[in-house]
DNA sequence: GGATGATATGAGTATATACACTCAATTTAG
DNA sequence: CTAAATTGAGTGTATATACTCATATCATCC
């Protein structure tokens, strides 16, 4: 049951998954490198945009809306929290933590946006918006499916 | 400067690094979960394919042809090292260390592999092949792109 | 109204990722 | 042939990611 070099290098070159992680890693050096003017790293800056735009979901909600396993935002945003850019208290329902984003965090925020839009351009701008607009279609579909 | 709610709406939708990360991620899990019975993770599956294929570079040669980072790249090799899939050994350039896959590594890539398809084709069948083939090049652009 | 199942979270552990800094070996310019 | 530039790699540090296990709270159903 050997496997033969050509499927090697179709399996490399074909593989969804590595596909994915490898763009996900050279965009996302990309975008932290245009934002680090900020002090943000763009998972920062993404987790800054999502409790700014709806500040008011538990930390499990607001993962499964994003995609993000649990634990990842939990530590997300313990980070985000020793920088003083939100705070977490207790909710209501005393299992939840409710987070707010604070003075700090919306400027920090704030400050970032050009940044962002600069390397959002530019990265778009490699396939155009058309391109664009049907690749982030199917990145969604992607992610639905793979649940 | 205020950034207001439609604003950020718009940028947690778009933005180009958010998408490709959260693909990653929710895909990896995906290829994660099918492999477990195989005992290796998809970076490390991916990896071992790479030097089973063209087992002659260098770190940082290979780390530039998958679009990692050397030190990522480096640090993934210790690993399969420790499992012994691979050996580390100093090449005739003595700045380089030359991959070996080991009898073990091979075996363990081989029966990997049926894990590997299925999920693939998992993946892939959420878009077919067509788009998956633009996707996949539209992918690789925006990674070249990134730089 | 207390047992039970569902939900929210944290902690421990392991892996993946990359930047900055450093050192060693090689190559190249003069 | 030597000094300088280049190249290959390791370490320290920080962040990102997710699985498993444990715990606390809530909702619900007799």
């Amino acid at each position: 049951m050997v496997i033969d070099q050509q499927k090697c290098l179709l399996m490399a070159r074909t593989c969804a998954c590595f596909s994915l992680r490898r763009a996900s890693r050279l965009v996302s050096q990309a975008f932290d490198r245009a934002l680090k003017p900020s002090g943000l790293r763009i998972t920062q800056f993404s987790v800054l945009s999502a409790y700014h735009m709806s500040g008011d979901l538990g930390i499990s909600k607001m993962s499964r809306g994003l995609g993000m396993d649990r634990t990842t935002l939990s530590r997300n945003l313990k980070l985000l929290a020793q920088k003083g850019l939100i705070t977490l208290e207790p909710a209501e329902d005393r299992r939840e933590q409710r987070v707010k984003v604070t003075q700090k965090g919306a400027q920090a925020f704030e400050q970032a946006v050009p940044y962002w839009e600069q390397a959002q351009q530019k990265v778009i701008s490699t396939l155009g918006d058309e391109k664009w607009a049907a690749m982030q279609q199917d990145l969604r579909a992607l992610a639905a499916g793979a649940k």
